[in-house]
DNA sequence: GTGGTCTAGACCACC
DNA sequence: GTGGTCTAGACCACG
């Protein structure tokens, strides 16, 4: 599991080491069980401040995406995690981002298409649910 | 057109007023060629700075969404937005999306049809693009 | 002559108006003597305020490329204008143009096979001075 | 790295520091990675509001010529800028350039022996994009 | 420390 | 009247 980090981004460090593990997670690279590198451990490898590296696992935590032990560190939580899959926040994002893409000029069709191929790559990875 | 503001949110105003316009023009309830209201009229409506409408009226014109003409204000623009429809960005942003909804136990059947009923409601208006 | 105006453009009305004029003298369209259509004449045509033209044909008239007459209204002045050709300002604005250009990645020798052609182009014309 | 701003030039502040960093960058003077002074720095040093050099770093950020950083500031960009080297605003700004400096009596060799040497001066130093 | 955002208020160019 | 520019000063998020 490699983060890459994207410093001319407008998104936020912390943010950027968050959505690549929510990434991982859903995609299969990581399951329930698996351990992640500690704090200190990352923030070495992509070369970050670790109150960085913190502040993403305090915010995966904080979703229920991971579970953050003493002894063991943190590891990736129980699946699927709390909330409903698919609430208001992602209808908005969602419809955001289709209607950008409309005025860009794609078609709906394309738009169907597009998606569902993004999807089928995504749960490319059986079971991903523990 | 009634732009809504959530102070309390963690977007930036000027985000938001750029956000609805583009979802108006997207769903049809702003065609090209519409006027949008002056900045003063705008800022005063929904109790901002005119400088942070200006600076939403700054973005949508440097993504082409929108004309400013000195002598009526501002205008959504005829011409076909520049840009591919679905680049890398929409493709990042869209992964993500469908990522936290699979954490979250949502099945990739619907997803697509949730995502697919989305669509449907943004291009149930025919020809936004004049 | 027809003169084009670009209401989303950042360029006032008046300097466009101005620049047409400037490029149909240089190209041949216009030569000395030709006469212009009145302000108001003009600003029928193109549908601006006559405020607007007389601006422009103000900074011709400064320029010394027109003359206003009371009795024959505006015509081109006698060519070629005082002034050097290739002053400070035009070698700023050289300079800028291809500077852009290099940052976005053209070659010199593009750059120079380029302008040449659009040299030739204004130039097709022979004799517009008179 | 030297930025003079001409208080009394009719070009804005923000579009005056636009400028010479883009000059600064097609003439070797800054190379990729290269580091610029902070907003507030800049902004001491020419004494101008931090806002001022905030929005000429934001045009220089949209057009791709420099990324902003929240550790270190802002630096040259080490990508390759987007779009067209010679677009159609090239042309039309190259043709009113190449017009203007007609009527005032300059000869197409004349132009072209200039611009030729205009064009080696900024192309001296080689390999601008690392 | 940095840039990002927002406000209040001002003056100017354009039309 | 409009938007464009600039200032002074403030608070916040990020790292």
């Amino acid at each position: 599991m490699i983060i890459q980090i994207d410093m001319a981004a407008d998104i936020p460090i912390y943010q950027q080491i968050r959505n690549q593990i929510v990434l991982g997670v859903a995609m299969g690279k990581m399951k329930a069980g698996d351990p992640l590198p500690t704090v200190r451990q990352l923030a070495g490898e992509i070369g970050v401040n670790p109150m960085t590296v913190n502040k993403a696992y305090g915010l995966l935590k904080g979703e229920g995406v991971i579970i953050m032990d003493r002894r063991n560190g943190a590891q990736i939580h129980r699946l699927p995690i709390e909330g409903d899959a698919m609430d208001l926040d992602f209808d908005q994002r969602m419809t955001l981002l289709i209607s950008e893409a409309r005025i860009k000029g794609a078609s709906g069709q394309e738009l169907k298409e597009r998606i569902i191929q993004l999807i089928d790559r995504i749960y490319e990875m059986k079971e991903v649910v523990s």
